[in-house]
DNA sequence: TAAAAATACTCCATAGGTATTTTAT
DNA sequence: ATAAAATACCTATGGAGTATTTTTA
């Protein structure tokens, strides 16, 4: 038995008509007749029958009819779904994105590779913290991540694509509201707040805090949720700056003395999977228009 | 692409291996790697990828295995309900029968073909008028048929299998229960029921009451209904002499002046139709070893 | 070095073609 | 006489084989 012979016995069943039929799949009558006859022989039942000088499905054709119609559209969808990843376009590309690249550089990426590259390429974008976007890209889920560093990985390969600033953040009303440059060691005494520490930024910022002997309240994911306490409070956080922050008015960002690549975002990917044309054309793509490194 | 690749595939995809699926595919290392490669190449992506010396399935890879797989459980499924039609023993045959001989004739027939022909068929019985018995030929749904004889089915094909003999049936108190046999012309002033005219036993009957002048109440569809009604009134009925009339005591069944032959049951089966090995060897059977019928 | 997969090549089975015959309208 | 399917025969593609090389643990 073969595909071919499925595919033969699908439109014979459908004409009921063996002239007809073979021409509609591009084979002469005798080699359609040829076919169908191993088939049934293999099968050991007849699937048509004389009706004078045509022919009929018997009841047993029908049977397997049901049979190998849902077969066949089960492979088809197998092999189109494979197919759409690859092609010479319209590929589909799965990404994992922390949520500070979501509404910024992301779009910016996707777009100018649609419009300079390949149009018709589908995103699936997926958002999460750092480990979940690495979780995603080393089980496969994801093709492309873009998150924070995270060490011990050997089988990922992180390449830069820009750097944050980190800055002060106050509201108005807060004594250093004034300044609009500070160093960190000024900071001393007053209440700051961060990301929670088991981010990566949040030990990034750490790490600064301690060699000036600063404390903070690691509590926070996002700039949202920071932007939000900061707006209502008298504290002060460390943050990175991205657009987020232009949604609350009453706040103040001050420049810090924190060298400008201590925040650097990371494209990532599974050096060990096997990624498509289209994945590895985006790859190339990001990092050769779309990084923007101090430097 | 052929129906091997998939097959080849789904294993592979299994072991990640490719000697050893070889091995249990019983082809050589080199041809499954080939058919693998040119299987890649049709879809355009890469099923599998190397770790070390080892493979393993791409993403894309085991979202193919899930279609190939239900697609070739979808296939085997419809060769197996094919081939089980088939085969050298263990055919399937459907069969419709009237009520009348489904405790008695057909039984006794199919436990003798079991026993003496083939023990390994299967039968499906099912039950219904002759009119359901008629048209579920027609249509194929049954392989063979018993029931009664019905006009003007050319593409049908009748054999007589067995005559049943039509009685007077009263209850012990009813005036001619004393009588052993009667003629029809005796029975005029009684009242009389009997089947249902749309039943050909019941037009029948009304043939050889019309031509004797007598009435009758014609709305009965099988011998429980008419056993029933006779044992809880003073009515006769005429009616066959079939094993259901047993259950009921204080009945009396009284010989009619009507041909032994009066009444036929036929096994029926569509000329037109194809039929498997199973169900002519069962047609044969039937007709040369159970029949049951006058002179 | 040994185990695994890929490559190079060879060969034959068979899918599909052409020409013709058989069957039924 | 004609339309439909089957049969007979032929050809060429490609599936599977053997022998060998490449890769990597």
């Amino acid at each position: 038995m073969n595909l071919n012979q499925l595919y033969y016995f699908k439109k014979l069943a459908e004409l009921e008509h063996y002239t007809q039929a073979s021409k509609e799949l591009f084979i002469t009558q005798p080699s359609l007749s040829g076919s169908i006859s191993s088939l049934e022989e293999e099968l050991g039942i007849a699937l048509f029958q004389h009706h004078g000088r045509n022919i009929k499905l018997t009841k047993y054709g029908k049977g397997f009819y049901q049979y190998v119609c849902s077969a066949l559209t089960e492979l088809e969808k197998g092999i189109e779904k494979a197919r759409e990843k690859s092609g010479s376009y319209g590929g589909v590309i799965d990404l994992g994105c922390i949520p500070t690249l979501i509404g910024d550089f992301l779009p910016v990426a996707i777009n100018d590779y649609l419009k300079n590259v390949d149009s018709k390429t589908k995103f699936n974008i997926f958002q999460g913290m750092t480990l979940d976007v690495i979780e995603g890209i080393e089980s496969e889920k994801y093709d492309v991540g873009f998150c924070s560093y995270i060490e011990n990985k050997q089988n990922l390969e992180f390449h830069p694509i820009m750097a944050q600033e980190l800055i002060l953040l106050v509201n108005n009303n807060h004594p250093l509201a004034e300044k609009d440059s500070i160093c960190l060691k000024e900071l001393s005494g007053y209440p700051l707040i961060t990301y929670r520490h088991s981010l990566p930024i949040g030990k990034t910022i750490s790490k600064y805090l301690k060699t000036n002997h600063l404390k903070a309240l690691y509590a926070y994911d996002d700039e949202i949720s920071i932007g939000g306490v900061i707006s209502n409070t008298d504290s002060a956080a460390i943050t990175a700056k991205t657009p987020f922050l232009y949604q609350f008015s009453h706040l103040k960002m001050i420049k810090l003395d924190i060298p400008i690549d201590a925040r650097l975002i990371y494209m990532v990917y599974n050096k060990d999977s096997y990624h498509t044309l289209h994945v590895n054309s985006f790859v190339s793509y990001v990092l050769e228009n779309e990084c923007n490194l101090p430097l």
